[in-house]
DNA sequence: AGCTGCCCTCACTCTTCGTG
DNA sequence: CACGAAGAGTGAGGGCAGCT
């Protein structure tokens, strides 16, 4: 049994227990004839009866009869019962007309045994169950859209679909990450004026560490080798269509290191830029090739380097003591021009 | 009233994760 | 290591607001 079903189990016994004044005995994993297990026994001493309760996370309108049929069948001529974290009215509704017993974690129940009927809807399910659900603003998707947001400004004024297509991600997702991003003071509407983006400064931290942690490594495509030591000097990607991004676009801009680690951002189809460079596969190589996951274009690209703020966010994201120290100055120089608040 | 552009929902797919 | 559940992301389509 997961762990989470054992949660619910143990929530919806303690609302039996509560509802009823009457104390139970559980025992889990209980063997029926033909060797048939079911997730629990609910044992009632004081009625002298036994449930054989049947743990489902979730059961919603669509579930439901499949549901219904497989605990009936599993639990043939026994007193039958369907635990699950929480059952709406209507669902409840429909188990009553089935004859089917269940109870929630909301304290919901349909019990029908000959010295004891309960029928309880309506309760709300808890909203803190288990773990609060997570940001969506901080998903993948979301830090697509915040680095577009900051990379464009006013882009937030825009209609959704196109802020979608700048960030690569789904109308959808939009909706879900302005939400949030609203909610967390980083986004106001100002109804006439349009959205504003807000606290650009914190965000932009707040997006810098998630990014190494959630999107960065979603974006590897591979990692490779290549002998010439140079080459990132004079080599134009404009025909690849790649940007250099990390140390060595730190190292073009600032010439204050010398690149240790190349990383390259690019199109999904880079058979070009492999030829280009002569780069051949290597998990132990030290140019890593991540996927473009943007869509527009900004001043820098001109010189085949990615936006500042990508620059900064790939140093930080090595630890490396040089590169946080390269990272300063491109922050001083170049990102600071993009969160300020106007 | 019809048209247009926009927002947002929802049913679905894809991906990840926990478990036996 | 295969399976199913949960979570994340998708994008067509419904519905609404503002304009003609």
């Amino acid at each position: 049994m997961r762990k989470t079903e054992k949660e619910i189990l143990a929530k919806a016994v303690e609302q039996f227990e509560k509802l009823t004044g009457l104390a139970v005995e559980i025992k889990q994993e209980v063997k029926l004839q033909k060797n048939k297990i079911v997730d629990a026994r609910i044992k009632i001493p004081k009625l002298k009866v036994n449930l054989y309760a049947e743990l489902k996370a979730n059961v919603t309108n669509q579930t439901l009869g499949a549901v219904v049929h497989q605990i009936k069948e599993l639990t043939k001529g026994e007193n039958e019962l369907l635990i699950t974290h929480y059952v709406t009215p209507q669902v409840a509704e429909r188990l009553k007309d089935m004859n089917m017993q269940f109870l929630d974690t909301a304290g919901n129940a349909f019990i029908n045994l000959p010295n004891l009927f309960l029928f309880i809807k309506g309760n709300k399910a808890e909203e803190i169950f288990g773990k609060e659900k997570p940001i969506r603003a901080f998903q993948p998707a979301g830090l697509q859209l915040i680095y577009a947001l900051i990379c464009n400004p006013g882009l937030e004024k825009k209609p959704y679909r196109m802020m979608a297509e700048k960030a690569m991600i789904a109308n959808g997702a939009v909706t879900l990450v302005v939400k949030d991003l609203k909610k967390l003071g980083y986004l106001v509407d100002m109804g006439k004026q349009g959205r504003r983006i807000k606290n650009k400064k914190e965000l932009l931290n707040r997006w810098v560490n998630l990014y190494a942690e959630l999107l960065r490594p979603k974006l590897l495509l591979g990692k490779y080798r290549t002998d010439n030591m140079d080459w990132w000097k004079h080599q134009d990607l404009t025909n690849a269509k790649g940007l250099y991004g990390g140390e060595t676009a730190a190292a073009l801009l600032t010439k204050y290191l010398k690149p240790q680690n190349h990383t390259i951002y690019i199109e999904e189809n880079y058979g070009k830029l492999l030829l280009q460079l002569k780069l051949k596969k290597d998990p132990q190589g030290n140019v890593e090739v991540l996927k473009k996951f943007w869509n527009f274009n900004d001043t820098m690209a001109k010189n085949n380097l990615v936006n500042p703020i990508l620059i900064y966010a790939d140093l930080l994201a090595t630890g490396d003591n040089r590169n946080v120290e390269t990272a300063k100055l491109v922050y001083d120089k170049e990102v600071i021009r993009y969160i300020r608040e106007d």
